[in-house]
Formats: C-alpha cells, sequence, structure tokens
DNA sequence: ACGCGGAGCCTATGAGTATTAGGTATCCTT
DNA sequence: AAGGATACCTAATACTCATAGGCTCCGCGT
C-alpha cells in the first residue's frame, strides 16, 4: 500500500482547511484521515489526538494572523494603522473561520495558543505606541480594540447582523469611536 | 421503578445548569440523563435530541438576559442606561457562561434563538433612544456597543486578560470610549 | 370501583466518534 | 544489500447520539 506520505505539518494544515471548508464542530479525525487517503489512527503517528490538533491549528492560526497584522501596520501610525490593522484582523478571520474559532476555543485551553496569541497582542500594543500609550494605557487602549474587533467579527460570521443597515458603515462608526477614544483616553 | 416526573422545561433547565457548571462541551444526554436520574433515551420524551436541546437552552437563555437587561434599563437613560446595560450585561454572561456560549454558538444555526436574541437586541435599540438616535443610527450604535461588549466579555470568560493591568479599568474606558461615541457620531 | 389509554421510563440496538495495541510494509541510511 | 526507523494498517474498546419497541404506572371516564 502506498505511502501518503505525510507528516505533522501536512495533518495540520490539512485540518485547518477542512475546519475552515466545513466548520469546527465537523473537523473530526474521520473526516480529516478520509480527506487525506489514510485511516484515522494512523493520524496519531503525526499528532497526538484531537486536542493536540486542535492546538496545533490555534498556534499556526495566531501565527498567520500575527503576521498578517503586523504586514498591515507595516510603515502606518494612528488611525492608519489602526484602521489597517483592524481591517487585516477582520479580513482573515473571514477569510478563515474555522482556523479563528479554533484560537478562540482553545485559548481557555491550551496554553501553547495563549502564548501564540500573545504575538497578536504585540502587533496591537505597537500601535497604541503610535496614539502616544504606553504600559496600562496601551494595555486598556489594546483590550478595548481586540474586544471591539473581535466581537464585531464574531457576531458578522453568525450572522448577527441581521437589520437594515450596511455592516460596513457600523464597522467604520466603531472604528471611528476606537479612533478618537485612543486619542483622548479618558 | 419510580418516576422521575420530568417535564420539557426541567430537562432544559437542568440542561443549562449543567452547562453552565461543567461547560457547553461537556453537556451530553448521557451526563444530563445521569444527573436527572434517568437513561438517556428517556430524554427523547421531552426534547427532541442534542441539537433541539441546546437550541431551547439558548432561547431561555435569550429570553432571561433581555429580562436582565430590560431590569438594568429600566428608569435611567444615556450613559446611565448604557452603563447600567452594559454591566448586566457582562454579569449575565459570567454567571452563566454555558448558556451564553450557546446562544452565540446556535444563533448561526437555530431559526428560535435568532428570534429570541432580537428581544435582546431591542433593548439596546431603547438605549439608543436615550442618545437621540434612531433608524440606522441606531442600529449602528447597537452594533457597536454589542461588539465590544460582546468581545470583551467572551476574551474575559477565556482568560484574555492576562497582562497586569485591572480589567475593572479597562472595561470603565471602554464604556467611555461608546459612551462619547454614540454621544457624538461621525 | 374498575379498567383502559396514554404518558413516562426502560432495554436493546445501531452508527458514529476517539483512542490504544500490536502487526506489517516501506523507505532511508549505512 | 541489510537493518532500523517510520508510516500505515487492522482489530478492539469505550464513549457518544439516536431509534425501535416494550413495560408499568397514573389518572380519567364510565
Amino acid at each position: 500500500m502506498a505511502r501518503a506520505g505525510l507528516d505533522t505539518a501536512a495533518v495540520v494544515r490539512a485540518a485547518a482547511e477542512l475546519a475552515d471548508e466545513e466548520g469546527v464542530e465537523r473537523l473530526t479525525l474521520a473526516a480529516l484521515a478520509g480527506r487525506l487517503g489514510v485511516r484515522s489512527p494512523s493520524l496519531y503517528a503525526h499528532v497526538d489526538g484531537l486536542a493536540d490538533l486542535r492546538a496545533r491549528i490555534g498556534v499556526d492560526a495566531c501565527r498567520a494572523l500575527r503576521d498578517a497584522l503586523a504586514a498591515a501596520a507595516a510603515g502606518r501610525a494612528g488611525a492608519e494603522a489602526l484602521r489597517a490593522v483592524a481591517g487585516a484582523y477582520r479580513a482573515w478571520a473571514l477569510a478563515h473561520p474555522g482556523r479563528y474559532a479554533t484560537v478562540g476555543a482553545e485559548l481557555a485551553s491550551a496554553q501553547t495558543v495563549r502564548e501564540a496569541a500573545a504575538g497578536v497582542v504585540e502587533v496591537m500594543l505597537a500601535v497604541m505606541r503610535g496614539y502616544g500609550l504606553e504600559g496600562e494605557d496601551a494595555v486598556h487602549g489594546t483590550r478595548a480594540v481586540r474586544s471591539a474587533v473581535h466581537g464585531f467579527v464574531v457576531l458578522e460570521q453568525q450572522g448577527g447582523f441581521r437589520m437594515a443597515a450596511d455592516p460596513e458603515r457600523t464597522w467604520e462608526r466603531m472604528l471611528t469611536m476606537l479612533d478618537r477614544g485612543l486619542r483622548d483616553p479618558a
């Protein structure tokens, strides 16, 4: 029987794609094995069970998200950086719903994901410095922006914006609120 | 053998408590049946399977949350109403993590939950009227507040605020941002 | 007072899941 | 070419939800 030639990275990547396409809840070892042309016990050679697989997806997702944010922030400051980073965050989350949901789910349970998520926060803290915020002020600002953006993205993905008003306009206004709040912290 | 004397409401209530105590992912028919002193197939007399059970928890949760928000909003307007409603939202979600998570999970799939969630939005729209916002402006305001509050609550529950800064202060500042943004929409 | 119908719970069973144990075949290195 | 490590397999266990069909108790109507 021909070998599929898998390794951990390939398994995790395929799992992330499966989660994005079918939804996190339908990411099962059986489905993943089927997609890879392999029996499910074979996956244990590359990954230590479903929980480990999910944690690995979360770590990879955090790094990819951080890279996307860092690219968006490059060469910008202040309101421009805020809008670029927030837009990149939203775009990445919408493009990779399964990966993004995994980060949220694993944040509470997987230490490795928490550490990887710190990289995302790093980029946001850098944006705060562009507003002249340091130390605790920067933390408060980062948390507020992260809360708003995360909440918006989650609600948008869940189809939470069903009333007759353009979500793009809501997004714009929310960013304006955040920008003004960061410019003049209470 | 003695009957347990269950009905749909009792089953759903027990399931909601189980979800709050053990976490949504550990809400299984087997565990619920065990807690109720019954075999799992017996639950199908009261509830149409796990998906239906989750949807019912979501609907009940939306109503309880709406009632909590409405009580907080009663007799208040403007910034005072915003703070009271947001505080009630956060407190309810933290006190009922399983129920709250169920709402989020079912929003995307269960029509009944979506309808029940509209009641929560109603209360927020009323708060917007206290800011003089009507129509689309009120919708944008509601979405921004909901995004920020929901995001904050989710991150707080996931243990996402690990840096050395008081989350209460972040919460305060975020509400100030929202209040100012609603007072003077762009 | 009595029996009958329905409600409430049961056992038995099936299909799905993750996971472990242990065996086999393939690939790479030496 | 030999040998060891690696990749994959089958088999089996223990959990999950879900369905089918049966038994028993309770209350209602006669």
